[in-house]
DNA sequence: CGCAATGTGTTCAGTTCTCAACAGTTGGAA
DNA sequence: TTCCAACTGTTGAGAACTGAACACATTGCG
């Protein structure tokens, strides 16, 4: 892809991610957004229908990466270095991941991000046959639930405890279910 | 102008001094340069006709900003406030006028700041016309030589002192010649 | 109410930048 | 020496971005 591409999307949505910090999101103007970045309204416009749209994209983007930083540092069972390292991805970039998971986001970043999870957990569950009994969706819900809880609370108290302690505890309390559930 | 040329020309000369704080003017490459601001290698082309048109321009530029600070703040003439702002844009931008006047600039940028600032003084001499007598560039270049010596080393010893005090006592050192020289 | 100010979303011609390719130069290792 | 790799400087076609304009909607002030 064009570089000029990436730049100015990147550019628009770091903006964008400002401007949500600094006055919320119902008064962010596309003429804010333009005139902070320096670029021409125009241009938004070739890259995000409205606002609704940005907002969207930007979360799409942010849980994309959060997942990425998952899937590249080890295999997607439920391993302590999965978590290690999505916690260590989100003490690296908490500003944003607190704008998003908090307040402003509206909530539409948590739900997105649930229903991706809710869906890995659902394929790791299915792997063992004799697992359906579980796959009703309680167990799904429970953990993804009991997970994202975990996660919400760890970034909405601006880190209470460091990555290792918070990912011990995660994995302790998975502990039960990882032995029945997963298959190995 | 195109807010792309600003925004391009900005970017090719931050990478292109930061190189330079790396590795010195004879081992940056075009393509360096290119590939640090993530832009396409013909771009800086479009802009500047080789590296040391760059470094040139990037003089130029510097020297340029430096004189506005002077001028925007005060009359030209010697006042204390004048220089008072020229010791205060220099301690903002620190880091960049160490690596232009010391090392790598190579002199440069110390010549075209000499030329520029003597032609200053010479024409403040200049206004009274009794100070005929040092018109034969004595004085100026004893003047300039000077100040040029203490901003040089005031920037290469890391500002030992602070900008109140280096600019007071640059005053009481330039008294003697401010009473004789300039009309007022 | 009128109306001025501000924002939206779109269009178009013109400019800048990208990408890919090119031939030519240089420096260093085999 | 020869060869290879890296850098230079240039070109052309096409994509992205700019600035300026447009009609329209919304807001709030006198």
């Amino acid at each position: 892809m064009d570089r000029r591409i990436q730049k100015t999307r990147q550019l628009i949505m770091n903006t964008f991610l400002d401007l949500l910090a600094e006055k919320g999101f119902e008064r962010i103007t596309i003429s804010d957004i333009a005139e902070r970045a320096n670029i021409n309204r125009g241009t938004v416009y070739l890259h995000y229908v409205d606002k609704f749209d940005l907002l969207d994209k930007c979360i799409e983007t942010y849980v994309e990466l959060l997942l990425n930083h998952c899937a590249n540092s080890a295999d997607t069972n439920l391993s302590a270095s999965a978590f290690q390292s999505v916690f260590e991805y989100l003490e690296k970039n908490f500003t944003i991941y607190k704008l998003l998971l908090s307040n402003e986001g509206v909530g539409f970043f948590r739900s997105r991000l649930y229903d991706i999870i809710a869906q890995t957990v659902t394929e790791v569950i299915g792997i063992k046959p004799e697992n359906n009994a579980f796959s009703n969706g309680v167990t799904t819900h429970f953990l993804t639930s009991g997970f994202i809880g975990v996660l919400e609370w760890w970034i909405n108290n601006s880190m209470p405890c460091n990555v290792q302690e918070i990912t011990v505890q995660l994995m302790f309390l998975l502990e039960p279910y990882t032995k029945r559930l997963v298959s190995l």
